[in-house]
DNA sequence: CGCAGCGCCTGAAGGC
DNA sequence: TGCCTTCAGGCGCTGC
């Protein structure tokens, strides 16, 4: 699934090929999640920036592109259009070049919106500071996470306290925190080891390409690494690196959370 | 307003 | 081999 690394992987190719160029034609799947796609159409690419899972492409029309994945989406810039069924929208560009959505799971999303205005994009409208922004603090950190009563990890993925942040990187960071996946409240030292661990994980995951377990690839077509050094997520009943003992996982809120039973203390 | 629960989606994997 | 069930889970929406 594309997490902050994924998407900021993706922005990093695109933006240099995406800049200056004008949308032509666009076409998209049927679902309304999708169908915003051709407001782009007729206008020129300002630049590609990121806030948390969401890519946002500013234009000269003084609207935003705005992007999210999703579990299963990815994006490329193709010579042709691709003869691909999971194509669920794509932008045509000068010189006959695509941008191509594909999607398999239509778990993501696409909106035009004027620039700024996030209103019918709630999770947007509400995150948290991007994970690899100055604006990520560990007091403010720790700050945001009083304010709800909900288990830890769920406030990770509901990208309120912090943007960016899925089930593979919280799981890592939790691990290296020594932070039970049960927890409701942490003390102001525990968020401060959180907040270095999410960083360090995000940013790990960034120098790799990503983590790829099975659908994610990178704008070129290409997987991450990452999933070769995953510590915690998808190790469950295998040893923890750290003091051997055999790996759990349980769900909390519907989400499947791999920990450390000794490492990571309730 | 916070939050729990559900629905959206489809391919892969496992059981029989 | 083939059918069926389960699982993966980010996010929007509904209703308490």
């Amino acid at each position: 699934m594309p997490e902050l690394p994924e998407v900021e992987t993706i922005r990093r190719q695109l933006a240099p090929r995406l800049q200056g160029r004008r949308i032509q034609d666009a076409h998209s799947h049927e679902s309304g999640k999708f169908t915003p796609a051709k407001d782009a159409v007729g206008t020129t690419v300002l630049g590609i920036g990121r806030r948390g899972k969401y890519l946002i492409t500013s234009l000269d029309d003084g609207q935003e592109l705005i992007i999210h994945l999703g579990m299963t989406g990815s994006l490329a810039i193709t010579p042709g259009l691709p003869e691909d069924p999971y194509i669920r929208a794509w932008w045509q560009l000068d010189g006959d070049e695509f941008l191509a959505y594909r999607d398999v799971r239509r778990f993501g999303r696409i909106r035009c919106v004027p620039a700024g205005q996030y209103d019918d994009i709630p999770t947007l409208a509400l995150q948290g500071p991007d994970a690899l922004s100055p604006d990520f603090t560990p007091e403010g950190f720790y700050q945001a996470l009083r304010k709800s009563q909900r288990r830890i990890p769920t406030q990770l993925l509901s990208q309120r306290p912090v943007a960016g942040v899925g089930n593979i990187y919280g799981t890592e960071a939790l691990w290296i925190a020594g932070i039970h996946p049960a927890k409701r409240r942490i003390s102001r030292l525990a968020a401060e080891r959180l907040h270095g661990a999410l960083v360090q994980v995000l940013e790990a995951g960034l120098a790799d390409g990503g983590t790829t377990l099975r659908d994610y690839r990178n704008a070129d077509g290409d997987e991450g690494s990452h999933q070769h050094v995953l510590a915690c997520y998808g190790r469950s009943g295998q040893p923890c690196l750290r003091c051997a003992t055999p790996l759990q996982h349980r769900v909390y809120d519907a989400r499947t959370l791999t920990f450390c039973p000794q490492c990571q203390s309730r």
